[in-house]
DNA sequence: CGCGAATAAGTAGCCTGGCTAGTATTCCGT
DNA sequence: ACGGAATACTAGCCAGGCTACTTATTCGCG
């Protein structure tokens, strides 16, 4: 989303990467992050056909598979914060979209398994892989000091979000 | 949303604030600044009873009121990017709960005027304000060096999340 | 054991917040 | 001065949530 507006009109009178900067500076920098991925998930999104919650679901699919855990609608509906009926339907759209698979849960027969295609694992491959990568390179590029400083202020901020709840 | 299942299993076996970390350890604390984001939204959300983009619009119709702007319904469908139709409604449930007021625009005949109310001033100031005091206190309180580290990471993976659009 | 409560998935039907298409009014450039 | 563009709105559609309920199966305990 957007989020023009400059707030404060304390602007980037310098280049691209200052060697020093102020608070200010950091937040913008911080919500410029934001919005970037916000709209590179909306991409991504468009470019699957796919909505927020679809994506999620795939992703943590793909991802418990890759782990060697197999998972089944409750879990999804658990981990997504969505009704089972929600989930059900979540469940038919992915089917029917051709990137996962329900088959019966092995032991429990009232229960399924979820199992992504290699379709939708070729799919977020591609799509999410190159930037995954460019985003690791970028965060191990870092001597361990900075990477400690950022590590320290993202968590520092995180605590301030979780805080006030 | 959750985002468990810690991919690498490169876990903390450290304190809260190790002075040095790993590229990896960055990406996981960039991971829990944005869940907790997230979830920081959606009590915000919650608390103020409205949705996304109601919030995107009371805090956009606010900032541009405080830098001196007038804004009208068309501006608000261009920066939330959605049509005039949904604008409209979203203008009603705002106006419906008080948040905000249409008034004639003094030039245009066609135009309106979108003001917010008192009441939305005093309540997102108190929903966001000590935040946003603690989130600017903790970015000032950095070294210029810290800052610009910090400052150069982010916009570093920004231009990777923007690049392969 | 054996039966009632709990759990997994699904169905039916509702609500919210987007969308497109089309309308009335007003503005403005030629 | 008039025709096309712009602004706000209405009407009606659709996607993706939800609750309430159903069916099948499993678990736990007396």
């Amino acid at each position: 989303m957007p989020e023009h507006a400059n707030p404060t009109g304390a602007g980037y009178w310098y280049g691209q990467s200052p060697e020093t900067a102020g608070g200010v500076d950091v937040l913008n920098a911080l919500r410029a992050y934001r919005a970037a991925e916000a709209a590179m998930r909306r991409r991504t999104r468009d470019s699957m056909r796919m909505n927020e919650t679809d994506l999620l679901a795939i992703r943590f699919v793909m991802q418990a598979r890759q782990a060697g855990q197999s998972i089944g609608p409750k879990d999804l509906s658990r981990v997504l914060n969505i009704s089972t009926a929600s989930t059900t339907a979540l469940i038919d759209r992915l089917q029917k979209g051709g990137y996962l698979t329900r088959r019966p849960h092995p032991t429990d027969r009232r229960a399924l398994e979820i199992i992504p295609t290699d379709n939708a694992d070729t799919e977020v491959r591609e799509t999410l892989g190159k930037m995954h990568r460019r985003m690791l390179e970028t965060a191990e590029s870092l001597t361990p000091e900075e990477a400690g400083t950022i590590t320290r202020f993202l968590q520092e901020m995180t605590r301030v979000l979780e805080d006030d709840r």
